[in-house]
DNA sequence: GTCATAGTTTCTCCTCCCTG
DNA sequence: CAGGGAGGAGAAACTATGAC
């Protein structure tokens, strides 16, 4: 320790500024302190020949205490320590006072003593780290070696490891050998990169090259996994500019794509609503493997609907471990926004207009984000549990209701609703969010008209997105009816396009798509009808009978350019969620096909459902129809007999009859209002499960085994297919899909008696809102609660 | 507009197990 | 027993946002 100006090797160190004599020498002080005390205690500076007179100004409290902080001493070695440093500086203290303030040279002074504040700070952690410093120095070192490059997300990390990968890889196929301290050089990075660009596929088929963007940031990812690989490596400005330049080559030369290739897609709210009833009615139709697991799929979709938010929000992110949402966390608070799954404070509040009064709820977004989703105890006994549980691998029909779901579970059951509801265009769970957004933009609520700040806000972030897609659209068609392929279309595909025989579910994969992809054509190009748009005054000039649907579309879905007026008779302010401002109307956000099934003008649902299987019979599998009547034609009797078998086995444990009430009931539950709705879809289990009428004789057992039951729902009864005939009035019904056509030749429509035509007005489907409010009392009141009866675990 | 950071989403292949 | 649905994992691509 040293204070005041430093004193050369050779100088005289020991005479006193004032007598000249050597009383107070360094060296007799010297040997004071070593006499006292260890000699690491010793101050090795000498006294100043001079010294500025302000220093004597310097506190000889702060000075001893300083001192004594820094030396452990117990109390008696304090004791004379503190004498000794008291002598100590009032003879500094005289020394300064004496100096010749001309002779200073504030260059030569070396101010090496500081001021300490909170001297004893960290005592804890530091007692602590004292008591285990031994084990802690192996177990640091041990973790210092094993330390993996583990920072940021689990895509990042695994980014990092992929192009490490690939350039250790180039490195040994072409024999170049990396410093193990430098890394490789920009050389070698330039060249690799060049040459990787020509091996990486785009993902989409059709897609000419990989973005330039992808390439930009491996670049940085690659910087990263090195930097963190060798010590000594960088990456100079030099190289990293010959690299752009090489990478900006390629995009001139067309070999990388700039800016965006796929095209967003908006699902707003109000088309979730038709989309939702869609849902429900082809469950209700079609039959369901369990309505546990439909609803809770619904249920998933709702909330990212609700809250605007990400898949990764509400269910598992690809690559996380960490907690998912759960009932405690569904209050009013997004949990695990994206870039804060790992922060326990950084939840975000979600505005939402909460609406207890069902008759006045008008909006999919107010009435899911009801306050009876998000009131705390809602499911009180289970909050520990996660919002959307995981469906069980080992048996699709129950939910692990302590285990969160994952985002593929989510993404899958978008994908189905899309197909569902006829929606053309290729969707994903963010179209959800983006819609929210566009929605949100417009509400009748009190962030009315503020499109911008308080959409951003309740979305998370900036509003330039949410601005961005107002003029976005999606384009719909008929529903989607997924077709069981056949053996020998399998094969001959294989045989066409020369796939090994044992990658059938690949071939499989791909007539599908295909499939898919000639439906979406088609119903893009098929003509609609002009009727329900005579309002339009596009139509006086071009008669929508000869625009195709996309055209439809580009009009009428737009938002923010329609200039649509509105009808005037007040209808739209009750129905819309939306803001009717200046001359858009909420129609405007609507697609023309969706009024003309389910919109205000009283359209039947028979009206409805002739609209959306008009367009479906394309996607009839006439082959296996066609196969199975031929299979069947010298066999009528004996199937008929066997089937009677097995309706006698069912009635004599009385499932028929109460499966054929159920049936009757279960025609218009979409259209009941408020609780009974809910209570309706929390009671109803018809399920649709071949293997329970495998063993006629256990049909009772399976049923309770292989079907959820218990609480609110009903004891488990089995699907009835109804006759091809029925939208004609036959009353058949029959268990199992594949001997469906056995009833044609016994149902002769000529013998059918037409339905009344009063009768079908009792089934007008009301509003869209009705709906959607009901499917969000059902799900909060009851289905989460009391519905899920067991878990599979359980 | 560009860069940097920290993600999310999409696609494919494979496996398991249910369905027809 | 082939088809089909869903999950897991790997690979590739896309997205959001703050700072400058």
């Amino acid at each position: 320790m040293r204070i005041g100006p430093r004193v050369q090797d050779g100088e005289n160190q020991g005479t006193c500024p004032i007598t000249g004599s050597d009383a107070f020498s360094t060296e007799g002080k010297k040997a004071v302190w070593n006499r006292r005390g260890p000699s690491r205690f010793t101050p090795q500076s000498p006294v100043p020949r001079s010294a500025p007179s302000r220093l004597c100004e310097f506190s000889t409290e702060l000075y001893t205490s300083s001192l004594l902080n820094q030396f452990c001493l117990d109390s008696s070695r304090r004791q004379l320590l503190y004498l000794d440093l008291y002598f100590d500086l009032a003879f500094r203290s005289v020394c300064f006072a004496m100096a010749e303030p001309e002779q200073f040279n504030s260059s030569d002074q070396e101010y090496e003593v500081q001021r300490r504040v909170h001297f004893k700070a960290g005592n804890a952690s530091i007692e602590s780290m004292m008591s285990a410093r031994y084990e802690d120095r192996k177990t640091s070192k041990k973790i210092l070696r094993e330390q993996a490059d583990t920072g940021g997300a689990p895509v990042s990390v695994y980014l990092r490891a992929l192009w490490l990968r690939r350039l250790e890889a180039y490195a040994e196929m072409n024999d170049i050998s990396v410093d193990e301290e430098d890394g490789p050089s920009g050389d070698m990075l330039y060249r690799f990169f060049r040459t990787i660009v020509n091996h990486m596929k785009p993902s989409d088929h059709d897609k000419p090259a990989i973005q330039f963007r992808t390439m930009k940031e491996a670049v940085v990812q690659l910087v990263q996994g090195l930097e963190f690989k060798y010590p000594h490596f960088k990456l100079s400005r030099h190289h990293a500019a010959r690299i752009d330049a090489m990478l900006s080559d390629l995009a001139n030369e067309g070999k990388l794509l700039r800016g965006r290739w796929s095209k967003a897609e908006w699902l707003g709210t109000v088309l979730f609503e038709k989309m939702a009833r869609a849902w429900l009615q082809t469950a209700l139709d079609q039959g369901y493997l369990s309505w546990n697991v439909q609803i809770s799929r619904l249920l998933s979709m709702s909330l990212v609907v609700a809250l605007a938010c990400r898949a990764g929000e509400v269910t598992v992110s690809h690559g996380y471990t960490t907690e998912s949402l759960t009932w405690r966390h569904a209050t009013n608070v997004i949990r695990f926004e994206k870039g804060k799954n790992f922060q326990t404070n950084d939840d975000r509040t979600v505005f939402f207009c909460a609406q207890r009064d069902p008759s006045k709820t008008s909006s999919a977004q107010s009435s899911c984000c009801s306050s009876k989703l998000f009131e705390p105890g809602t499911s009180r006994t289970h909050r520990h549990r996660p919002v959307i549980p995981a469906i069980s691998k080992r048996d699709k029909a129950f939910l692990e209701l302590d285990k969160p779901a994952k985002y593929k579970q989510l993404r899958s059951s978008t994908i189905q609703l899309g197909l569902v509801a006829g929606v053309l265009a290729k969707i994903n769970t963010h179209d959800w969010r983006r819609g929210s957004a566009r929605d949100v933009a417009h509400w009748i609520t009190k962030i009315t008209g503020v499109a911008n700040d308080a959409t951003a806000a309740a979305l998370g972030h900036t509003p330039i997105s949410t601005a961005k897609g107002l003029t976005d659209k999606i384009p719909l068609g008929a529903p989607y009816k997924k077709a069981r392929l056949s053996s020998d279309e399998t094969a001959k595909f294989c045989l066409e396009k020369a796939t090994h025989k044992n990658h059938r579910q690949r071939a499989g994969e791909r007539i599908r798509a295909m499939r898919r992809s000639e439906r979406i054509e088609e119903q893009k190009n098929r003509k609609v009808t002009p009727e329900t748009l005579d309002d339009d005054p596009q139509n006086s000039t071009k008669p929508l009978a000869q625009r195709t649907q996309s055209q439809v579309n580009a009009t009428s879905v737009g938002v923010a350019s329609s200039t649509q007026t509105s009808r005037g008779d007040g209808s739209d302010r009750r129905l819309s969620p939306l803001k009717a401002s200046g001359n858009e109307t909420w129609k405007s956000f609507i697609d023309p096909q969706l009024l003309l099934a389910f919109g205000d003008n009283s359209t039947s649902l028979q009206d409805a459902e002739g609209i959306m299987s008009s367009e479906g019979d394309t996607c009839v599998d006439e082959g296996s129809v066609n196969r199975f009547m031929s299979a069947l034609s010298g066999s009528l009797d004996a199937a008929v007999g066997e089937e009677e078998a097995v309706d006698r086995e069912l009635i004599r444990v009385g499932l028929l009859t109460e499966n054929a009430q159920s049936a009757l009931d279960r025609s218009d539950m979409l259209l009941r209002p408020g609780d009974e709705f809910v209570i309706a879809f929390c009671r109803i289990n018809i399920v649709r499960n071949s293997l329970i009428l495998e063993n006629s004789k256990n049909a009772f057992h399976r049923l309770e085994t292989r079907a959820p039951s218990g609480n609110t729902r009903d004891p488990p009864t089995l699907f009835q297919y109804k006759c091809i005939n029925h939208t004609n009035g036959c009353t058949f019904t029959i268990k199992t899909k594949n001997k469906l056509a056995l009833l044609l030749p016994i149902c002769d429509p000529e013998k059918i008696e037409k339905p009344n035509p009063a009768s079908a007005i009792t089934r007008v489907v009301r509003t869209t809102r009705d709906l959607y409010h009901k499917l969000v009392l059902m799900i909060t009141l009851r289905a989460f609660t009391t519905g899920f009866s067991r878990s599979v675990t359980s």
